[in-house]
DNA sequence: AGTTAAATTTTGACACTGTCAAGATTGGTT
DNA sequence: AACCAATCTTGACAGTGTCAAAATTTAACT
């Protein structure tokens, strides 16, 4: 099943795995591709040939991070299919903070700088971030439809400034800055009141 | 009035001058002590004498970054001082946003991951990045007081959760993710309605 | 089967990075 | 004039990403 094309049997694969743990442990600034290479046990430049950069390496960390996400919303949205649409926008709110808290350094790739500004995203990255935020914003519209959210703007303009807010939690979490974990549970139901615009002066 | 102390003359300022002017041609990536040093005319090892690491350079440029904000927050607040409080929190939103906008580098190093999480806030920078927290949070207070901010929660916690909005959407502005230049002015609109709460579906 | 072409890996090399240690120079103070 | 501390330079070391050329292994084709 497992096919072992080559000299190795499935470089790439390895390489990415190794990746994401070192970056689990050392954060990117720890990750280099000698380092990468050495601890798969192959030679400083073995990796290239798999990626043709070390941004190409990155954003194919990325793209497993967009497609677990993708898998996330998909799952939710099929289990709560019809009804209780905003018991499973709360729950997906969840989910992507608690994504966001658990694989940091894979969400700081997804959406951070090291890709969109200072390397070049890949067509393949480019295109799944490009779904992503097409099914939020699909989603988006339904609930829209359903008046759980506001529809006084489009669906994209709703739909990015929704993501902005939450992004914008996430980003605090993950970069350490003003934000105890503590309040982190906090915060996520205070977001999700803001984004649902329920009148937080009066309760639900 | 200008002291020229040493040999070169107020090095130091010198560097964080050229600094911030490679960060915003080339970003922080673009940004070496031997290549800035080499601007500015000395030897590569010269700025260690006026920043212990580059982490301190850059948390240097930060602390610049935090004191310009500080200062519009100040200009704000006392400009419209008494009266249309709800004006100059707009006023504040819109100049946050701009000051993201045009220096981009610089906000990236003031709330990003380089310093916070990578390498090590110098004392005095999270000392005055601590201020500035604090200064907002006083204000939210102020504004709860007169009741155009919730005061549902305490002003820690809507402190924290309006300025993450405002800091998610200066991050996707930033990071060129999912928004585009134009959309800005719309999206600014947008975030100041949430914040304050007005409930989108009817008009102010 | 044996030959050829392609895929994969390695070794060597280059330019660049941050930063330390040791020496050289300069300025202000006594 | 002499000293000391601040400032700057030169030399060096360990890393880094990545290219070019050579070596090796596999797949494909006759």
């Amino acid at each position: 099943m497992t096919k072992k094309p080559y000299h190795h049997g499935d470089l790439g694969e390895t390489l990415l795995i190794a990746a994401t743990e070192i970056l689990k442990e050392g954060g990117v600034e720890g990750l280099s591709m000698r380092k990468l290479a050495d601890k798969v046990g192959v030679s400083r430049t073995a990796p290239y040939h798999h990626f043709k950069d070390k941004n190409a390496l990155l954003c194919a960390i990325a793209e497993t991070g967009f497609k677990q996400q993708w898998q996330s919303v998909e799952a939710i949205i099929d289990s709560h299919n019809k009804e209780a649409k905003q018991d499973s926008f709360e729950k997906y709110v969840l989910t992507y903070i608690e994504f966001a808290d658990q694989h940091p350094e894979t969400y700081d790739l997804m959406f951070g700088r090291d890709i969109w500004k200072s390397g070049t995203p890949t067509d393949s990255l480019l295109e799944i971030s490009k779904a992503s935020f097409r099914q939020w914003l699909n989603w988006v519209e339904a609930l829209q439809a359903q008046g759980i959210l506001t529809d006084v703007s489009s669906p994209l303009r709703v739909g990015q400034t929704t993501w902005a807010t939450l992004h914008g939690l996430c980003r605090l979490l993950i970069d350490g800055i003003y934000i105890n974990r503590d309040d982190l549970d906090d915060m996520a139901k205070q977001t999700i009141k803001i984004i649902l615009n329920k009148s937080a002066n009066q309760d639900v």
